[in-house]
DNA sequence: TGCAAAAAAGAACGGTCGTGCTATATTTAG
DNA sequence: CTAAATATAGCACGACCGTTCTTTTTTGCA
């Protein structure tokens, strides 16, 4: 059992990247099979559909996500210090690691966004996680006494995460190298609406 | 030349509906054709190659977002009418129009954030246009008075356009009715911190 | 009304797609 | 060490891809 799950490790680690460049429809598994130096029946003897393909690695990528952003900052202390560190690690993310060279959640929230079927369920179901890890998150702020008692703390998820996707598109497509800092001036401005 | 200029203009229309569903490279040359009642060949003869016809998709979607959103908002008085007809007019291009279902736009900068050619640049310079046209109407509520002197429209236009991303995705994917109420609530307190 | 020009169709091309099936290698367990 | 189980390869399939070439239909003007 341990081979074949460690090259089933391999494709997904690399149909990440892949995916991170041309979405989980056009993802190939001849590609994807000849990157690996796999044959493209070998590949696709580890899953029974492409479909279940695209699904694993939407799977794998959450856990990628949660492993790289959502994890190390709930490290940190509860309120505005967590909120800080949750951010970081946001636009790192979206700047992009070495697994996926961009934010795959945000190509596949445009490339599902009216594509029906169980891929779209499952990013809709890890997109609102990731709304309410926020608001969960920002919720520790008010706890300890740093945001408003009365802050609502899925508004502030909602323009937390809005700040990520204008910072992805002016980071890797405008390439503006003022992108951090316009980032970064947006969320020292919702965190101080925020404070009580 | 009237024929061939008409069918013309039908592809186009019907391409960038199918843009919004498939992207910029899942548009297929015979899906299009078919929809049209054409032939692919005849459909073909339109365009040199496939990469003329994006192109062309495009150019052709910045004309209806010009037509749509912003000239429309560049009637409304100078200052904060503009801006605010600004941001309404964009809330209700993100919901998608007839033509297409969901903005282009943000679908495409995801597609072609690290896709290099000729469509990206394009694209690229469409995106840079869209956030100086946000700029330069922030700028009239700065010579208007209602907005203050020191504000970085630039800034302005950067989290204006996020409010827009986060409201997209929060409507179509979440289906989050509250979206419209959480996308006014981030403008308006935007424009708070823009006032004077 | 007839004729040149423009538009559309038809057929074919080399490729790649996802997906089966069958056979061969390789790994694992007794 | 061997036998069963697992993993990978090879091959073929029908479908669709973008593109080219040739032929037919339609259009607009003299």
């Amino acid at each position: 059992m341990t081979k074949g799950e460690d090259t089933r490790q391999q494709i997904l680690s690399r149909a990440i990247t892949l995916t991170s460049e041309v979405g989980l429809e056009g993802l190939s598994l001849g590609n994807l099979a000849a990157e690996l130096k796999l044959s493209k029946s070998g590949l696709f003897a580890h899953f029974k559909s492409k479909e279940a393909l695209q699904l694993e690695v939407l799977q794998a990528a959450i856990e990628l996500f949660v492993r790289d952003v959502t994890r190390p900052a709930i490290a940190a202390p509860r309120g505005i210090p967590r909120v800080q560190a949750l951010f970081n690690n946001y636009l790192s993310w979206a700047r992009g690691s070495s697994k996926a060279r961009t934010c795959i959640f945000m190509g596949l929230t445009q490339e599902y966004d009216d594509r029906p079927g169980p891929v779209r369920d499952a990013l809709a179901k890890s997109q609102q996680d990731w709304h309410d890890t926020v608001a969960r998150v920002a919720a520790t702020g008010v706890d300890e006494g740093a945001f408003r008692a009365d802050l609502d703390t899925r508004q502030f998820a909602f323009e937390f995460i809005g700040i990520g996707m204008i910072y992805q598109q002016s980071y890797k497509l405008l390439q503006d190298e003022k992108a951090d800092r316009r980032a970064y001036a947006a969320f020292e401005a919702l965190l101080a609406r925020s404070r009580r």
